[in-house]
DNA sequence: AACATACTTGACTAATTGGTCAAGAATAAT
DNA sequence: ATTATTCTTGACCAATTAGTCAAGTATGTT
């Protein structure tokens, strides 16, 4: 009935997440956006909405995508515990030094720099965090230890972001594991 | 020889480093820092340079105010290493919830938004947080554990970014606390 | 072939951005 | 009182910001 779209609609969301999880909000502009994307403003409003949403899409695609395959790890019954903790720890480690890892966690990112003034990103990334905290829990079995693991979690992201080397980031995970 | 100046420069430059600490470096714009000081631009210029070096300054504040203060604390010899990584977490647990609390760790916040991208941020923020550590160190003994301690500290100020309340923060240090 | 529909493009806008500068105002030394 | 020096003010600038829109283009249905 009408004409098609040209662009790869999943193509396009992955590349509207890496320059959030990036940039973060304010320093990500519709320059950046459409250089990412190949896309023109008038196709990107059409298609997404404002700059506040497209966020959101990055959000929940990240959720969907990163967070979900996490929380599928952790839920996994044929990993021990004890893998299950390390191989979430270990995401850190290798993000350590690495120009793409140094992107860090864009739900870690976007609590720190949107969740305290945008209701809606705080819903998003409250949403999410405790997702993967029920996911924790369900490995580990024991609520308080999850809280514990998962601020360390997030903390071993931010040292990744300061510029942190590899082996803080292994004495954190494997100070993590002691404590199961 | 010549006029003196009408503000007081403590004043001002707590002012910038609470407009930072609270809507970070891109967030904030200068009719926010005027707004805040009551100064205009070119005052603002001529006493401490441009949005780069105002940035470093309000950094600079907030180590040797902020940062000074629990290093000071975790190195007090008659405080048991319990009572000071108390203290330490504490901070989080506190500002759970509160609207100044969430204006979180400037550290926290400089490392996630800017670190990675500006050198100059990532030197003084790498410099801060070993400062910090080191502290951690002294007082409890043990080089993981003050690697361990501090990720649980910022992921502690990243949730109560994201907006976790005081009781998920009370759980993180008491676990914390179990750890030594 | 004609039509209805939806997509793409790029020019356009109003507001805001960080940053500059000249003119005037206040002060201390002479 | 004059002068040299520094501070303050607000107008100004070019660039960039997010967002709009009309015109043109491609497509599936009839």
């Amino acid at each position: 009935m009408a004409r098609q779209r040209e662009f790869d609609e999943d193509k396009v969301l992955d590349a509207i997440r890496d320059v959030f999880w990036e940039h973060g909000y304010e320093g990500t502009s519709y320059a950046n956006i459409m250089a990412a994307t190949g896309l023109q403003k008038g196709s990107l409003y059409a298609a997404f909405g404002d700059k506040r949403a497209l966020y959101q899409k990055a959000i929940a695609r990240y959720d969907a995508q990163i967070v979900s395959g996490a929380v599928k790890m952790l839920r996994n019954e044929n990993l021990s515990p004890h893998i299950r903790i390390k191989n979430l720890m270990n995401g850190p480690v290798e993000a350590a030094g690495t120009r793409e890892g140094r992107k860090g966690c864009l739900l870690c990112n976007a609590a720190i720099d949107q969740a305290a003034s945008d209701k809606e990103t705080e819903n998003s990334v409250t949403l999410s965090i405790n997702r993967l905290k029920d996911a924790i829990r369900f490995a580990v079995n024991d609520a308080a230890k999850a809280e514990h693991i998962l601020a360390a979690y997030f903390g071993a992201r931010v040292l990744v972001k300061a510029g942190m080397g590899k082996s803080t980031l292994e004495i954190i995970r494997n100070q993590t594991l002691l404590s199961l």
